[in-house]
DNA sequence: CACATTTGGTTAACTAGGAAACTGAAATTC
DNA sequence: GAATTTCAGTTTCCTAGTTAACCAAATGTG
C-alpha cells in the first residue's frame, strides 16, 4: 500500500524562491519607472526599439515574448505618450514600423539608470563573487531549456 | 563634462535573468496545474488552507502578499468550484474563516505532485550541488531585502 | 453612553495582458 | 490571372489583478 505522505510545502521548491526575488526585484523597479511615466513593459519595449532604430510590431513581439495583440495595444500607448513614431512600409502596405522620437530617445537612458540602480539595490545584498555565480547559474538555465525573449510580466 | 555611456541593456541586469527563469517556471506550471482546473494563486491559496485548517481572509492576503480585494474574489471562485467553506465567525460577525472542504483536501497532494514535477523539470539543468547553491543565494537575498510573503503572479 | 475611529470584507472602476475572430494585403497555386 | 492561403496588425471579449470607495461591525474615547 501507498505510504499516505503529507503534500510538499511551497518553500520545498527553487521556483518559489525565485518568483519571490523577481516578483520583488520587478516590482520595486515597477514603481521606479512609474515615477518616469511608464510601466515595466513599456521600459522593455522603448529599451529595444533604441537599439534597432526601426522594428517591425511582429518582430517585437517574438522579442518580448508577448503575442501581436498586446504590443499592438502597448504601442498605441507609447505613441498617446508621445515616445516612438510609427513608419508606413512602403514594400508592404499591411506593415510599418516603430522608432523612437526624440522624447523616446531622451527617456531611455534615464530608465536604464533606473534599472541600473533597482539592481544595485537588490543584488548588493550578495558580494560580486555570488553575483556571479548566480548570474551564471540563471544563464545556465536558461541556455539548458532553451528559454527565449526578454521577459516582461 | 560627463562622458556620453550608451544605456545599459537588458541582460546586463541580473533581475532580467531571474525574471526570465522566474517566469518560464512559473508559466510552465500554469499550464500544469490548468489541467487540474485550478490557477497558480488557486494553489498557493488552497495550499495555505492546507496547512492551518481555518483561515481568515485577511490573514491569507497577508501570507500571500495579494490585497484584500483579491482574496475576496480568489475565495468566491474557489468556493464556486467547490473546495473551500466559508465558517461564520461567532466573536466578530464581520469577519469569517475559510477552509478546505473534502474535495479541497484531496486535490492539494495532487496539484503538489505537479509542484515537485516541474520544479523538478526546470532544475534538472543544474546538478544538485549548483540547486544547494542557488537556493542559498536566493534565501539570502530574501533575507537581507526581508522580502516576504508567498509569491504568487 | 454617544460618537468617532478602526477593522474585516466586498464592490466598482480601471489596467495589462492572452486567445481568438477579424481585416486587408501579399504570396501561392492551379 | 482568379481563388486560396498565409501574413501583419487590430479588435473584441475575457481573466486576474490593483486602488479606492464603501458597508457594517467592533473598539475606543469624551
Amino acid at each position: 500500500m501507498k505510504e499516505n505522505e503529507p503534500p510538499s510545502t511551497l518553500e520545498t521548491h527553487l521556483g518559489y524562491w525565485l518568483r519571490m526575488v523577481s516578483n520583488a526585484v520587478s516590482h520595486s523597479f515597477a514603481r521606479k519607472v512609474e515615477r518616469e511615466g511608464v510601466t515595466v513593459s513599456e521600459w522593455v519595449f522603448l529599451r529595444a526599439l533604441y537599439d534597432a532604430e526601426r522594428v517591425q510590431p511582429s518582430h517585437l513581439a517574438e522579442g518580448m515574448g508577448m503575442t501581436k495583440g498586446a504590443i499592438s495595444k502597448l504601442s498605441d500607448r507609447l505613441f498617446e505618450k508621445s515616445l516612438i513614431e510609427r513608419h508606413a512600409n512602403p514594400d508592404d502596405r499591411r506593415a510599418h514600423t516603430l522608432a523612437l522620437n526624440a522624447a523616446g530617445c531622451e527617456l531611455v537612458p534615464r530608465l536604464a539608470a533606473l534599472a541600473d540602480r533597482n539592481d544595485a539595490e537588490f543584488f548588493d545584498a550578495l558580494t560580486p563573487d555570488e553575483r556571479q555565480r548566480l548570474a551564471k547559474l540563471l544563464r545556465k538555465i536558461v541556455e539548458k531549456r532553451e528559454l527565449a525573449g526578454a521577459p516582461v510580466d
